[in-house]
RNA sequence: CGAGCGGGCUGCGCGGUCGCGGCGCACCAUGCGUGCGAUGAGGAAAGUCCGGGCAUCGCAGGGCAGGACGCCUGAUAACGUCAGGUGAAGGCGACUUUAAGGAAAGUGCAACAGAAAUAGACCGCCCGCAGCUUCCGUUUGAAUCGGUUGAACGUUCCCGCGUCCGCUCCGGAAAAUUCCGGGGAGGGGGAACUGCCUGCGAGCAAGGAUGGAAAGGCGAGGUAAGAGCUCACCGACGGGACGGUAACGCCCCGUGCCAUGUAAACCCCGUCCGAUGCAAGUUUGGGCUCCGUUUCACAUAGGGUUGCCCGCCCGAAGCGGAGCCGUGAAUAACGCUGGAGCCUAUCGGUGACGGUAGGCGUAGAUAAAUGACCGCGCUCGACAGAACCCGGCUUACAGGCCCGCUCGGAUC
RNA sequence: GCAGAAGUACCCAAGAGGCUCAAGGGGCUCCCCUGCUAAGGGAGUAGUGCUGGAUAACGGCAGCACGAGUUCGAAUCUCGUCUUCUGCG
């Protein structure tokens, strides 16, 4: 399953506004429709030092690379985690499956 | 063995599966493609505290303002960095720390305390002159108390001296808190002296509980009292010789000593600095040419020009139309990584560093690339992620390893 | 990424080398007023940590984001660190 990266910022406003989102444990979820599958990982400065990002965000790609075949529609995904003192690869892969699977099928 | 000082290196490793960034090669369905290959964060990448490259503006002309630095010599592209040295402070020592020019160019500040704070004479010490050396309650020549006073405590001599009073000396009696006899000074007036006190004048800066700091320290001589007034030692200042490129060191001579601290207060002296920063900036976004029009200005003016002035330059800005080439928009490409580069050897230098020779090709993203899982090992893995690039500084950091040195103890 | 500003008590804050010193409001506590509350009036609290003292009265030391330095003496001057905020396409 391929997918590609998300990077404009229209794309990422327009996400935000009209997306749907699903809240999950330690990440919020929020899509949109699209022709082919885009992923974008949204990680400010408030969530810590350069390092800690970084960390972050290659955890989310990860849990959701191992996840994005049981997309039932093709469509823009952002995913924005919640602030935490500990940051795991299994809580992160557990709780995309589990949004995944409640997202509605076409 | 114990305690310690200085310097350097390192910053989990190995294997497998899947995945990520740009690069190279190959393929065809030419795509937001697929496959293969090699490669891909640090000693601090951090803080953005200095310096430089680079870029644009101004046109590199001057001055003012402003800022930075500040022992000496060197290194360097440059530095506020580094190396070597000097002075000072600390440590038994190895060694460490050091914003370390100027306080007789000027200005400011120094609370409280203290006699006095950058200067003086309050107390004090000493000399001379002058005054006073006494009054009242109170009466009793003594004694006591109180008041007033600047002060209430004298000594000697002369004149005068009846009673009484206490003091004192001698002799006698008795037997004791006495008695008798004799003598002396003591109330008043005058003079002198001395001490206290007061006033005036002169000298001194030794002493005075303070303070961060009191016009060198300490000892001796000296003096009316004192004083670098004189002397020794130490310190300071000035001059000279020697050593050193220099900072400075050391020795000799001289001067009794022109005088607190603060310049991380203003300031002075010396050296240096144009401003802004890759979100700089370049190309495409539309540009060029021509025409019309509006506004400001039309010359001792106006506009532009870095904080200001001089100086310098010149018409400037906006809108509309026509002709030609072009149309992805906080985007795309360039800047963007080969550079004062890294490694090794060797030479010069105490060293920072420099020269020569050989070798290497070593991230380049832009919502921004290193992760997940499995297995094994161990000391169980700290601080932490390039964003134009270098040289430094500062700060953070689990541990591990190496080298040199000092002090103490023990043993040989 | 680059450039700049500010940190003082629970909150807002003045103080810009020395004396009352951490002013002054708000807040907080107590009293009055009221049937009760709000508003109003009056008084007080001064903070915090350590420490002396008796669990007191009354003191001492530290403390102005944190750590060093200059100075006889720093909230104030200098340097470093941390945190917060702002600007630049």
């Amino acid at each position: 399953m391929k997918y590609l990266r998300l990077k404009k910022k229209k794309d990422f406003q327009k996400i935000l506004k009209a997306g749907k989102r699903i809240h999950c444990g330690t990440l919020t979820l929020v899509y949109y429709p699209s022709e082919c599958t885009k992923v974008a990982v949204c990680v400010g400065k408030k969530y810590g030092k350069s390092v800690r990002r970084n960390r972050i965000k290659r955890l989310l790609r990860e849990a959701f690379r191992s996840h994005a075949e049981n997309l039932p529609i093709a469509c823009s995904v952002l995913l924005i985690p919640r602030i935490a003192e500990n940051y795991s690869f299994s809580d992160f892969s557990r709780d995309i499956g589990a949004a995944i699977g409640r997202m509605p099928h076409a």
